[in-house]
DNA sequence: GACCAGGCACATC
DNA sequence: GATGTGCATGGT
C-alpha cells in the first residue's frame, strides 16, 4: 500500500480539540432509540438532516418508530411518511427490508446485532440491499456501540483541506482504518468527533459555505482544494 | 430556476 | 478501478 500524506494522530486529536473548544459536547447521534438511529442513518443518505427529522416525526406521528409496527404499514403509508427525506420509494424499501432482516435474524433488537463480532455484524448489514459502508457504520457506532470511525462527505473534506488531499479519493475502508488506527479505540471519541465533523461540516464544509468562524481556520488549509 | 444535500446500487468501460 | 446515472424532496 503506497504511504498517504501525514496526519499524524497529534493532528487529529488536534482536530477533535479545536472543533470541541467550539461548539462543546454534540451529543451526536440525535435519536431516542437504537432503532430510530438506525432508521435515520437510512434516510439521510444524500440528504439534508432537516429533512430526515420531518420523516422521523411523520413515523413517530403514526407509532411506528418500532419494528413491528413500521413493517405493518403498507407500501403507501410508509412511503408518504419518509417523502420529505427525499428518494422516498427507494427508502421505503430499504427502511422495509432492514427492519424485515432486524425482525427475523435479531427479533427486531439492534441488541443482538452488538452481540456478535464486529467484523460480522458489519457484513451482516452490507449484505442488505441499501446499506453502504456509511449508513452500516452509522448503526455499528451510534446504535450498536462498535468501535468504527465513520467516514462521510465532510470527513473527507476536513481532511483534504488541512494536510489530507488524497482523502478525497481514496476508498472508504482505506481511510477509515488511517484514522481508527491513529486514535485510542474509545467509542465515546468516536462518537463525538464524527458529531463534530457534520456540525463543522454543515457550517463551513458545504459548496457554498465561508470559511470565516471555522474552528479549524488557524489551522493550514490548501487553498486548491474548495469543497 | 439552478444548484446542492452526511449515499447507494447498478451499468459500463 | 474509475466514472456516470437514477433516485426526489426541500433550502438557498
Amino acid at each position: 500500500m503506497s504511504r498517504l500524506s501525514a496526519l499524524g494522530r497529534s493532528a487529529l486529536y488536534r482536530f477533535y480539540r479545536l472543533m470541541s473548544r467550539h461548539y462543546g459536547p454534540t451529543g451526536w447521534w440525535p435519536g431516542d432509540t437504537p432503532f430510530e438511529i438506525a432508521v435515520g442513518a437510512i434516510l439521510t443518505q444524500n440528504t439534508a438532516w432537516r429533512n430526515v427529522e420531518r420523516a422521523i416525526a411523520n413515523l413517530k406521528q403514526l407509532d411506528a418508530l418500532e419494528p413491528q409496527a413500521l413493517v405493518a404499514l403498507t407500501d403507501a403509508e410508509l412511503e408518504e411518511a419518509l417523502r420529505p427525506s427525499g428518494y422516498f420509494r427507494q427508502k421505503a424499501e430499504r427502511v422495509r427490508r432492514f427492519t424485515r432482516w432486524l425482525l427475523e435474524r435479531h427479533g427486531g433488537r439492534l441488541e443482538s446485532l452488538a452481540e456478535l463480532p464486529l467484523s460480522r455484524a458489519r457484513e451482516e448489514l452490507l449484505a442488505l440491499n441499501g446499506i453502504g459502508p456509511e449508513t452500516a457504520d452509522d448503526i455499528l457506532l451510534y446504535a450498536c456501540g462498535f468501535p468504527v470511525f465513520v467516514i462521510d462527505a465532510y470527513t473527507r473534506r476536513i481532511l483534504a483541506r488541512h494536510g489530507m488531499p488524497e482523502a478525497l479519493s481514496i476508498p472508504y475502508e482505506q481511510l477509515r482504518h488511517y484514522i481508527e488506527s491513529r486514535l485510542d479505540r474509545d467509542i465515546p471519541l468516536f462518537r463525538e468527533y464524527h458529531g463534530l465533523i457534520v456540525w463543522t461540516g454543515k457550517d463551513f464544509c458545504r459548496r457554498r459555505a465561508r470559511c470565516e468562524g471555522c474552528p479549524l481556520a488557524e489551522l493550514p488549509k490548501d487553498p486548491t482544494i474548495g469543497t
